[in-house]
Formats: C-alpha cells, sequence, structure tokens
DNA sequence: CCCATTTGCCTAAAGATTTTAGGCAAATGC
DNA sequence: GCATTTGCCTAAAATCTTTAGGCAAATGGG
C-alpha cells in the first residue's frame, strides 16, 4: 500500500485550513484523517490526541498572526504602527477566521509562554514605545489594545456588527484614531 | 419507578451550572442526564437536540447578564454608568466563567434578534446618552464599548493577564477612566 | 372511582468520535 | 540482502448524539 506521507507538520497545517473552512471547533481528528484518506488511528503517531492537534493548530496561528504583525510594523512608528498592527491583526482574522479562533485556543501556561503569543507582547510594547508610557500605564495600555483588538474581531467576525448599516471599516479607522488619541494623552509628562 | 420531573427549564438552568463547573464545551446532553440520573434519551423530549440545548443556555445567560447591567444601571449616568456597566460585565464572567462562554455562543440571526442582546445594544446606547454623541459616532462608539469589556473579559479568563505583576483590576479602572475620558472627548461640539 | 388519554422516562439501536494495542508492509541503512 | 525502524492498518472499547418505539405514571372526564 501506497503511504499518505503523513508528518504532523503536514497535519497541523491541513488542520489549519480545516479549521478556516468549517470552524476551529469542527476540527476533529476524524475528519483530519478523511482529509488524507487514511485510518483514524493512523494521525495519532503524529499527534498525540485531539487535544495536542488543537494546540499546535493554535500554536501555528499564533505564529502566522505574529510574522503578519511584525511586517506590518516593519519602518513604522506611532500611529502608523497602531494603525498597521490593527489591521494586521483584523485582516488575518477575517481571511482566516477557523485559525483565529484557533489562536484564541487555551493553551497551559508552559506551552504559551513558549508561543508567539510572547512575540504579540513584545511588539504591542513596541508599538507603546511611540507614546512614552510610564509603568504600570504601560501594562494597562497593553492590555487594553489586547482586549479591543481581540474583542472587535471577535464580535464582528460572530456577526454582532451586522444588524447596523455602519460601516465596520469606519467603526475601525473611528476606534484606532480614538485609542491614538487615548494614548497621546496618557503620555507622561 | 418515580419521575425525575424534567423540565426544558430546568435542563437549561442545570445545563448553565454545569457550564460553570466544567465549561460551556463540556455541557452535554449526556453529562446532564447523569446530573439528573436519567437516561440520556429523555433529555430529547424536552430539547431538540445538543445544539438546541446549547442555544437556549446562551439565551439565559444573555438575560441573566443584560439583568444584572440592567440594575447597575439604575439611576446611574455618565462615568458612574460606564463604570457600572464594566463592573456588571466583568463580575459576570467572573462569577459564571461558563454561562459567560455561552452568551457567546454564536445564534443563528432570528434567535439572536429575539434575544436579551438587544437589551444589551440599548442599555449600551443609553450609556452613551451621557456622552452627546451623534451618528454615527454612537455606533461606533456602542461597537468599541462592546469590543473592549468583550475582549478585556475574555483575555482575562483565559488567563492572559496572569504571568504579569499589574493588578488587572487596577488596568480594568484605568481602561475605564480611559474611555470615559475618550467619550468625553468625542462629544459633538 | 374508572378508564382513556397524555405525558414522561425507558430500552434498543445505529452512527460518530476518541483513543489504545498490536500487526504487517514499506522504507532505511549497514 | 537483511535487520531495524517507521507508517499505516485492523480491531476494539469508551463516550456522545440521535431516533424509534414501549410501558407506566399522571391527569381528567364521566
Amino acid at each position: 500500500m501506497v503511504r499518505a506521507g503523513l508528518t504532523t507538520e503536514r497535519l497541523t497545517r491541513a488542520g489549519a485550513e480545516l479549521a478556516d473552512e468549517v470552524g476551529f471547533d469542527q476540527v476533529t481528528v476524524s475528519a483530519l484523517a478523511r482529509r488524507f484518506d487514511v485510518k483514524v488511528a493512523s494521525l495519532y503517531s503524529h499527534v498525540k490526541n485531539s487535544h495536542d492537534l488543537k494546540t499546535r493548530i493554535a500554536l501555528l496561528a499564533l505564529e502566522e498572526l505574529a510574522d503578519r504583525v511584525a511586517d506590518a510594523l516593519a519602518g513604522r512608528a506611532g500611529k502608523d504602527a497602531l494603525a498597521a498592527f490593527a489591521d494586521a491583526y483584523r485582516d488575518y482574522a477575517r481571511e482566516h477566521p477557523g485559525r483565529y479562533d484557533a489562536a484564541r485556543f487555551r493553551l497551559d501556561p508552559d506551552t504559551a509562554a513558549a508561543s508567539a503569543g510572547v512575540r504579540h507582547a513584545q511588539m504591542t510594547r513596541a508599538i507603546l514605545r511611540g507614546y512614552d508610557l510610564t509603568e504600570p500605564d504601560q501594562t494597562h495600555a497593553v492590555r487594553m489594545l489586547g482586549s479591543v483588538f481581540h474583542g472587535y474581531v471577535s464580535l464582528e467576525l460572530s456577526g454582532g456588527f451586522s444588524h447596523t448599516a455602519v460601516d465596520p471599516q469606519e467603526s475601525w479607522s473611528w476606534i484606532v484614531d480614538s485609542l491614538d488619541a487615548l494614548l497621546r494623552s496618557r503620555t507622561s509628562g
């Protein structure tokens, strides 16, 4: 019999694609096996279990997202950087809703500490350098930015904004503008 | 044999409790049957299926949350109202993490339109009356508030803030203060 | 109070997913 | 060329979802 060429890598990648197609919570070992036209048990040589598979997809998504943000941030500062960060975040979520959900998968502390989530925090702090905040304000601001971006994207994805005529893109710009103004006003001094 | 006294109501309520104990995604028809010491099939006379059960739990959570917010808002305006709204929201999520997750369950549009989610939007707009915003700013602001609150609570629940020494309560207050200042600065005129 | 109807929970059964254990064949390397 | 490793398989058990049909308990009219 011809081998399918399964790999932890390929499974993770295919799982991410599957997530975007049918939703992260529908990503199942069985569905993935079907996609490779392989028996379910075969996957268990490459991933420990269902939770392990989901964790790997989550880590992949966090990496991708961090890469995008890093790209978007290159050479920018201040409000430019803030807007670029925000857009990179939102665009990724819209292009890859399943992966985005995956990125929100609850990781155990050790895994999270070794994940690209750390880069996200660093990049957020990098943006805030443009606003010259001192601790603990900087931490508050990191949390606020994370909350707004995550919250907005999450609500938009779940259709929460679809019943009003106002263009979500306009709201997004308005929010980014507002955050910029807010951070500037909080500048130490 | 003695009857267990199952009801759609009781199942929904028990499902909500179960969600708080083991997580919303672990709420299963089987687990609920065990809790009532009843055979699984018996539940299907009271709820259509697993999705129906989850939807009912979601609607219950939305109601409870809206009730709390309404209570918190009574007799308050301006920043007081904003802070009360924010705290009611966060407190509910911390006391009932499973129900809070349930409240984020994706409802189909018709169900959502008939849910307490509508009251949430109305109450948010009520708060904003204190800031005298004109459209479309008001809609942008509604979206921003929803995003921040949801995003913050969601990140806090998932342990996203646990690796820093800064007290989440302080960040929360800082954010509420900031939002208040922001909205005041956006007041029309 | 009796009996018919409704209601409530049950048994039975089929389909899906997760996970473990052990086997055979293909790839790899000396 | 052969031994080892690797990869996918069959088999099987546990859990969950859902449907169909049955018996007993509650209910209510005569």
